[in-house]
RNA sequence: GUGAUUGUAGCUCAGUUGGUUAGAGCGCUGGAUUGUGGUUCCAGAGGUCGCCGGUUCGAGACCGGUCUUUCACCCCA
């Protein structure tokens, strides 16, 4: 009995239409990436599980798709912890591999083991999938892509500039309206200082992150539950709902944190990257949003998220500087800053607002009709030359009906359909149809590569 | 992990308080048209009603479980 094929949860396949649209975003940040300098490097789908476990907190470990041991998986197994079903201590004696959760932490594995031949600061680019075990949703799958750009070896915030300057140019090549939200770690830590929690950094940021999500009463709500008292929470109002120009806002929070060189340091970090903004003049909206806080807790630094203004999906591009991502694998004081673009949102974002381009460039143009024989054989000479042209052109394989290779033309939307039997082989000519407008003619090969060209080949 | 939600032909969906042989549109195949697609007309093929169990004389419909879809929460691209 033929079992009902499947693919599993929150995965997806991709038809040559979708493809062709996921293509266009690929190169179109490659070509970005590429003229900022960045180099291509891959990993491996799977890494130990000792290299991904502990990095992405709590969460992200439950997170991580882990991979079974080969063979008898169970021959080393804990009997007691088996009896009890203690599966996450079992986790360790049953798996030691795992699918990567991003991009970020298989690269500062790589910068550590590859450190000898790499030359600093290291820029490079990686566009692969990664996998996430949480319930799908709308704009969240289990397999998605991310497009991640990072700089390491350098602490200078000219690399946060730049990689705010790659969000601007793509995103004005892809047509995409965004909002760029801009925040630093180090504001974030001197908050929990100043009121003297500083080992609530986390839940404090988890908290604001919400405010406009939840509200302002029910942030302050939720700090109080995480045991912050209520002069700590008074203390964080101004901060919370800040107001004004980027400067003011500034300006404000100096006051707040003058008893925290951190939180000064990171207000220093903001109002350089500020002012290098300034000068470069961005049609990309930068906001500095104190509410940003991001989950991952590697960040040290500069944090960002980019929101499409017209759709609501998420955030569709996130990063931040790190200053030890490379400690945890032995290698000190490389800091590192990198974003990763969300490719499959980005995808989702171009199709509700459907700006992908009309003309694709990569389907067929011409189809020759194939009526078998002698007539086949002139088909494919003819088509050599016209591939040698540079169009896209083939041939249907069988001597089929009329109707069945015309249909199959129609299907695949291919612009021009050739005929060539036996009275166009003794003339040596071929009938060119128009399948647009349903005209044809009798052309020869040079006319009839001069008409496909000069037509741009494509329709929609 | 928590709370909802969906599943009937290749696709989108009807299917009455539980009652003979489960329907439509689109698509597919063949024909009208042996060298002409996208329009039209005719005919045909295609379903263990997600899966397992239960209630009932009788289940596509009701109940339980399971998988799947979509959505919200947590978290995140």
């Amino acid at each position: 009995m033929a079992q009902k094929p499947g693919i599993p949860k929150g995965t997806r396949d991709f038809s040559p239409v979708e493809m062709v649209k996921r293509n266009y975003i690929f190169d179109t940040v490659k070509s970005v990436f590429q003229k900022y300098g960045y180099m291509p490097i891959e990993t491996p789908a799977m890494e130990n599980l000792s290299t991904l476990m502990g990095k992405y907190g709590e969460e992200g470990d439950k997170l991580l798709f882990k991979i079974l041991n080969s063979g008898d998986y169970l021959s080393k197994a804990n009997d007691q912890l088996l009896a009890e079903k203690e599966s996450n201590k079992l986790i360790n004696q049953i798996s030691e591999k795992g699918l990567r959760y991003d991009l970020t932490v298989p690269f500062a594995r790589y910068v550590v083991q590859h450190q000898s031949e790499i030359t600093f600061p290291f820029k490079r680019y990686q566009i692969q999938p990664v996998w996430r075990a949480d319930r799908p949703q709308k704009g969240r799958y289990r397999e998605f892509f991310q497009c991640d750009v990072d700089v390491v070896g350098s602490n200078s915030l000219l690399n946060e500039v730049e990689l705010i300057q790659v969000v601007d140019e793509v995103y004005r090549l892809l047509n995409i309206n965004v909002v760029l939200k801009l925040n630093n770690r180090k504001i974030l830590t001197g908050i929990a200082e100043v009121i003297g929690a500083a080992d609530k950094i986390v839940d404090i940021t988890v908290a604001i992150d919400k405010l406009d999500k939840i509200g302002l009463e029910k942030v302050n709500e939720e700090l109080a539950s995480k045991g912050l008292s209520s002069t700590a929470i008074e203390t964080i109002q101004p901060i919370i709902q800040l107001s004004g120009t980027t400067q003011e806002k500034l300006a404000q929070l100096k006051e707040v944190l003058s008893s925290s060189e951190v939180g000064l340091k990171g207000i220093e970090e903001l109002e350089t990257v500020f002012t290098y903004l300034d000068h470069l003049k961005l049609e990309l909206e930068v906001e500095l949003d104190l509410t940003l806080a991001r989950g991952l807790n590697y960040y040290t630094g500069a944090i960002f998220e980019v929101k499409a203004k017209d759709v609501a999906i998420g955030s569709i591009t996130g990063g931040g500087r790190y200053d030890d991502l490379t400690g945890i694998f032995g290698l000190k004081d490389v800091s590192g800053v990198g974003i990763s673009f969300g490719a499959d949102r980005i995808y989702d974002v171009m199709n509700q607002l459907d700006s992908f381009p009309k003309k694709d460039g990569v389907r067929t143009q011409v189809l020759f009709v194939n009526f078998g024989d002698e007539d086949e054989l002139y088909a494919i000479h003819a088509l050599k030359n016209v591939r040698a042209a540079g169009i896209n052109a083939e041939v249907y394989p069988d001597n089929g009906k009329m109707k069945k290779q015309m249909t199959y033309a129609n299907k695949k939307q291919i612009p021009f359909v050739v005929l060539c039997g036996e009275q166009e082989r003794k003339d040596g000519v071929f009938t060119l149809k128009n399948m647009e407008s349903g005209e044809q003619s009798m052309v020869t090969l040079e006319e009839l590569v001069k008409e496909i060209q000069a037509s741009g080949g494509l329709m929609n």
